[in-house]
This record gives structure tokens, C-alpha cells and sequence, in this order.
DNA sequence: ACCTGAACACCGTTCAAGT
DNA sequence: ACCTGAACACCGTTCAAGT
């Protein structure tokens, strides 16, 4: 069924990915400020080859960050087998942020893949993964209901925007405050 | 000290705005697609008219929603002369989704103003406002002592993303997420 | 002192021509 | 089948000329 590509067309899309990835490290990966043109340029090939193999900005930052992604998928598994479930929703929210503190851009790749079905075909869509370990922690009663993936990524979204110096010292509380409430009600005071 | 201003800045201010306001309406408050030069075109002026007000869109959208921000730092005190800490935060937030339900514009604003000083001369400062409502609840043991303004301005930034059509669904459980997160920590799981 | 609007700058996107 | 890069489109920003 797939056709066979020609190898001058993987070898651009690996240099477009390479140079992208370079550029995003120089600005710790502040995905605004990527500019798809010299992205193209860096890599050497004409901005109709960027726009071809990736027709939005968003491919492009989800192919950038496609192993981070993959591997966060492939972390759930394991921490469930280990954990009860919040805890195992907490290791994978700080490996996330231990990810994110290097490279901002996955946060802004998360978002982006949530909203838009970048992984529809793959086999690790994030957002399944992010499911999977809120489902377990509603059936142990570790998780409210009402809530689901969609709206613990709107929340992880604070922390795209956590001003670059200030990242050490916010990330973690946002992080404890979604964690916090993502736990069933408590009694609410009168 | 501050000079006359000529009358006619006057109003192609108030033109200004009230043009951005029109447009922003027009499209329940997408703040993103608001074109400047459109709504310099729609009040009538060159678009370095514009400029010269407002040197920047979050200037702009700032005046647009002046009123509804004035509303909510005066809505503050008394919220908290009437209840108890916590529950005075969860009714001013209660307000704010009331505000962004019809005007996403809001939260956009808000945003903008505070890691800018937007207000910083005007007696209006909103993230002194939600800075009090903390305090009061840290003083009373309802809110955890590490989060500030800015981590709570930062995770309301989730609603500025929710999906128009999502809104009803989405707003009220990101709230509570956020509002029982700020709650000091419980025992966490072993 | 303030306004106008053409001109400029910047980037993302397209497409005719080439290999 | 894929690539190139000039051309186009879109907008925000500036500034010389005007009142």
C-alpha cells in the first residue's frame, strides 16, 4: 500500500526535523519564537519542502518532540504496575516536567497534539495514555469523576507559560495544585 | 502636570475602543483574530492613530475590558466581608467564568495584564486583588502557603484555551480542579 | 499636538519551473 | 515524485506630510 519514498525526501525531512530541533535548543525551546523559514533555510532546503512534509507548525513540533511523546506513552505501563494509581499520575507529571524543564517546546507539542489529532494514526497517542491513568485513579476513588484528559491538559497548559526563570519555582506548585485537585471533593466550607 | 488632551483624541479614542469592542464581540471575544488594522479601519482613523493609543494589542484589549476588570477588584472586598476566605475566592472566581462565559476577552486580558504592568499606575491591580483573597485564605488556613497570584493567574489561563463549544462543560470543572488544588495538602498516597 | 495612509518589514503559504 | 525559491498574502509598525 505505502509507496516507497525517495530517499532525498527522507533525508530533507530528517534535516528540517534536525534543524528545528537546533533551533528551538538556542531559545530553550520557545516555540513562538520558531521561524519556519530559516528552518528551511538551516536545513538547506526550500521553504516548499518544509511546508511539504509538514503543513502546519504544529506536524513540525510534534515530529520535533515525537520521542519525548513516545516515551512519556511508554512510561505509563510501568508506573501503574508500580504505583497506586495517583502516585503513578504523579511520577509521570514530574518525568513531564522534568522533560519540559529542558525543552519547553513539549509542553506546547502536548497541547497541540491534544487539540489536534497529530497521533491519530500512531501508536501512543498521549492523550489515551493521560486517560488511562485517570480512569485507574477513578476507579480507586484516587480521582474525581467529572474530570478527563482534555481538562488536565488545558491545566498542564500553565506551565507553557511560566516565564523561563521562573520555571523552577512554579512548575512545582502548579504541578501540586492540579494533583491536589484532581482528587474528589473534599467537604467545601458553608 | 498631565496636559489638555485635544478633544478630537479624545474621541477617536473612545472610537477605538469601542470599534475593537464591536469586533471582538463579533466573534465572542477570539482575541487572536483581532485585526488591528480592521479596527482602525472600522473607527474610522489611520491606523498609526491606533498605534499611538495603544502601542501594543494588549494595551487595547486592556481598555476593552477595563470595566469588567474594575468590577472584579472591587467585587473583592465585599466578597470577603461577607464569607469566609475560601469561599469568598470560589464566588469571585465564580464571577470571573460569569465574565469570560460572554467575553473570552477576559481572561486574555487578564493574562496580559499580569505579566505586564498594564495598571500598574491605575488603582485597579487585579493580581493585588487575587493576592488578598489568597492571603486571607492562607491567614485562615484554607489556602497552602506556596502558591501566589501569578501560580493562580497561570492555571485560570486554562480557561482563555477551553473550546468555544466547551465552555459549559469545561469552565466550572477547571475551576474546581484549580479552587480544591489551592486547598492546603492532604496526606498524599505512600 | 494630533492625524492620515502609504510604505516598510516580517513571515507564512503557494506555485510555476526545474530535476 | 520531489525540490527550489521567487512571488504573493497578510498584518503589524513606522514615518513623512498634512491639518
Amino acid at each position: 500500500m505505502s509507496r516507497e519514498r525517495r530517499s532525498d525526501a527522507v533525508a530533507n525531512r530528517d534535516r528540517i526535523v534536525e534543524a528545528a530541533r537546533a533551533e528551538l535548543s538556542r531559545s530553550n525551546g520557545a516555540v513562538d519564537d520558531l521561524k519556519l523559514h530559516l528552518v528551511a533555510k538551516a536545513a538547506g532546503v526550500g521553504q516548499g519542502t518544509l511546508y511539504r512534509h509538514f503543513p502546519t507548525r504544529e506536524h513540525l513540533l510534534a515530529e520535533v518532540y515525537r520521542h519525548e511523546l513516545t516515551e512519556l506513552v511508554d512510561a505509563v505501563a510501568p508506573l501503574l504496575a508500580e504505583h497506586p494509581p495517583l502516585r503513578a499520575l504523579t511520577g509521570w507529571l514530574d518525568r513531564l516536567v522534568e522533560y519540559a524543564r529542558v525543552k519547553r517546546g513539549v509542553m506546547a507539542a502536548i497541547e497541540a497534539s491534544a487539540w489536534q489529532d497529530l497521533y491519530a494514526g500512531q501508536h501512543h497517542r498521549l492523550d489515551e495514555a493521560l486517560e488511562l491513568l485517570l480512569d485507574r485513579g477513578k476507579a480507586a476513588g484516587e480521582v474525581r469523576e467529572e474530570v478527563d484528559a482534555a481538562d488536565v491538559i488545558l491545566l498542564l497548559g500553565a506551565l507553557s507559560r511560566i516565564p523561563g526563570p521562573e520555571w523552577d519555582k512554579r512548575a512545582p506548585t502548579v504541578v501540586t495544585v492540579i494533583v491536589d485537585g484532581l482528587r474528589p471533593s473534599r467537604a467545601r466550607p458553608s
